[in-house]
DNA sequence: CCGTTAATGTACGAACTAGTACGTTCACGG
DNA sequence: CCGTGAACGTACTAGTTCGTACATTAACGG
């Protein structure tokens, strides 16, 4: 009948059911974490019901997995389009750690998904296929950058791009992570606009002067 | 009968209950999360029986908060010992940094919590009676010693106690709560010696070379 | 030494939750 | 136009989990 795939039109559709219910639980599980989150109200989220959960996805913890591995994708992905060869060094690691601190707000699924799985000590993560495909896209970059600033006798010896990754990392995700905390006791907003342009030089200010000191 | 009140011997000891009670708690929540966490397990780990949580706290939200309020309290507690006020600025930043370093190490249910209350948006930490005596004990030493460090001409004047107690945070608190994913993913285990001499060093370095930057 | 009450133990229920058995409908090739 | 299988819906179950009614025991004052 003329073929209706490319059209929106279907009634039937695999992978928009898919999507559908895969978008949904990701906001149910950065929302509630993954024992808190409920396979009932998923499905009532959907435009489909509870059986096409188990249909595609087997069940709620290769549903979780599949959340994650989708939300590590993006990341993945996010990096790897990333070009600052023609930076010099110092500029270089400075637009890095902006990126990165972009993509960490404009993606907060992923940072609740991140502690959510560290409270079960990164037990799926650690099952993951994807698994190994993700060290290399993060470092890479520092890599590089490090190796010019280090031959250029600009920065410092005894930093290697983990340790830069994880000063990047930290100040990025605990800023989003701890926000609700850090606004019960301080009552500091961290997602107010001029503050968050301030932190945004601030980390490539501590990294910079870190890296260059002496 | 000689009130063995005060002796060991006692059959029926409220306050040993209690805090039997709360240790095992502590462990549960900590592990699990707070949906994850059981009632009958807790009360399995215990000497006593489920009844005597709902007896001394009420229910599982409120176990939860009495958690999560002693350790703060106890955070505060080893805040409030901190005497850097005879140090020269920089050193007492530094050893006020590692401090916290150590007492993050030291406490890892308590980072583990944080992270769990902030996956509840802070929701319970925020309805707590202690809230108010959280914020002045974090930031009044850092205060203090930016003043002296600012009044020297050492520090620079475009950041503030919240600004740096965040920094320090960031880092103690990331290296742990995302340990699992990071050794997942990067085959580095945070917890070896060597490295966490390292990044205590690493962190005061960070802290002063941007402080004291131009 | 005994009554009162704080402290404790046992058994159970109501509600929830992941998962499934079974039945139905749509799409598409022949 | 019809048979076949993929895609989908409904209703249910087995097991779990928080919370409680009810019974019991130890401590302590008088």
């Amino acid at each position: 009948m003329a073929a209706p795939s490319s059209e929106a039109e279907r009634q039937r559709d695999k992978e928009r059911t898919r999507a559908d219910i895969l978008a949904v639980a990701t906001r149910e599980f950065a929302d509630k974490g993954y024992t808190g989150a409920r396979v009932d109200e998923i499905a009532a989220r959907t435009s489909t019901t509870k059986r096409m959960i188990y249909y595609y996805f087997g069940g709620k913890e290769q549903l979780y997995l599949a959340v994650l591995e989708r939300a590590y994708s993006e990341l993945r992905a996010s990096e790897q389009q990333l070009d600052v060869e023609h930076l010099e060094p110092e500029d270089a690691l400075r637009q890095l750690a902006a990126l990165t601190f972009d993509h960490h707000e404009a993606h907060p699924d992923f940072i609740r998904l991140v502690s959510i799985e560290n409270i079960h000590h990164a037990e799926h993560l650690s099952r993951s296929e994807i698994l190994a495909g993700l060290a290399d896209p993060a470092l890479g970059g520092i890599t590089r950058i490090l190796e010019r600033g280090r031959a250029a006798g600009l920065f410092r010896e005894d930093v290697d791009a983990l340790d830069v990754h994880m000063v990047i990392s930290s100040f990025c995700v605990f800023r989003l992570a701890n926000r609700h905390t850090f606004q019960a006791i301080f009552g500091r907003d961290m997602l107010d606009p001029a503050r968050r342009e301030h932190h945004r030089t601030m980390l490539g200010d501590l990294l910079i002067e870190y890296l260059t000191a002496r």
